[in-house]
DNA sequence: CAAAATAATGAGAATGGTTATCACCACCAC
DNA sequence: GTGGTGGTGATAACCATTCTCATTATTTTG
């Protein structure tokens, strides 16, 4: 999905729950767009010096509920944001022990199909409903390898 | 694992830790023996409520380092403890969306085997290490539907 | 095109889970 | 017993995140 598909979908996102498309929320879509991997607060304002962090809080809070941005917390102290999984298309995440920082990566379809039909059958005889999987891998980046 | 044998176990990760096993940290053992699941800080504190609070965070990090406790992190406000996996054996998390609560499920063997050797395969090819995996459920549990 | 109404902004204060501090206590060695 | 080392637990401090509120921007109304 290209930036601009992107962009036109956070729109209606907001849209439909009420809320602006303002600037600064453009430029945060932008920063995670840019990013390309989960972000901290930190992270965000280092490639957009211009957000101020109680309005990069307030607006990723907003589209967090716009179903626009999900928020993901790994054992570090910083929570990361990136782009929903509708907009960036299903995937999972690197976690390196070494430097904190958040890469993701994607299985082939017939390994997450199988995945997931393993994963139902497990939670039911639980009698729990499943609504989403999520899948980390802990270990090392090539940065820090 | 019985009781017994965990007991051993701790008391040999913190001897190697150059750890004592004091009544405290016994105590805060058995009652994430007796929990049977990730538990919070608070939820340690009802099992047991003769442990005070800031012996509870100072010990399981203590647990924690010496490898006999690993700590959780959800999307909730609080951070959850249970015993590490060598322990319990290796296992994943059943969160539930409604109360925060979390629950342990397996795969049996064979499934988590093929899901290893896929998810090996994806990380190299971007240059990453993976020591473990992380496999979380989101949805709704038995007690909230 | 005002002017009123409503929402967003951003600097700073407040919150609250977790960590650090430190006087006191427990246990082991000699 | 006496000294030393490590553990304890009440309390203070920390800091990521959330809340507050006066100001600014945007939309709606007349």
């Amino acid at each position: 999905m290209s930036a601009t598909d992107i962009d036109e979908e956070v729109a209606g996102l907001l849209a439909k729950a009420d809320q602006r498309y303002t600037s600064g929320r453009r430029r945060l879509v932008k920063a995670l767009i840019d990013g390309g991997r989960p972000l901290t607060i930190s992270q965000i304002g280092e490639i957009d010096t211009t957000l101020p962090q109680s309005s990069m809080y307030r607006n990723l809070t907003i589209l967090e509920e716009a179903g626009a941005v999900s928020r993901i917390v790994t054992n570090d102290e910083f929570a990361r944001y990136e782009l929903a999984e509708h907009l960036t298309g299903h995937h999972h995440h690197l976690i390196c022990n070494s430097c904190g920082d958040v890469a993701d990566f994607a299985l082939d379809e017939q390994t997450e199909k199988q995945l997931d039909s393993a994963l139902s059958a497990a939670a039911t005889s639980q009698g729990f409903t499943v609504t989403e999987h999520r899948l980390d891998l802990l270990g090392t980046c090539s940065a820090c390898t």
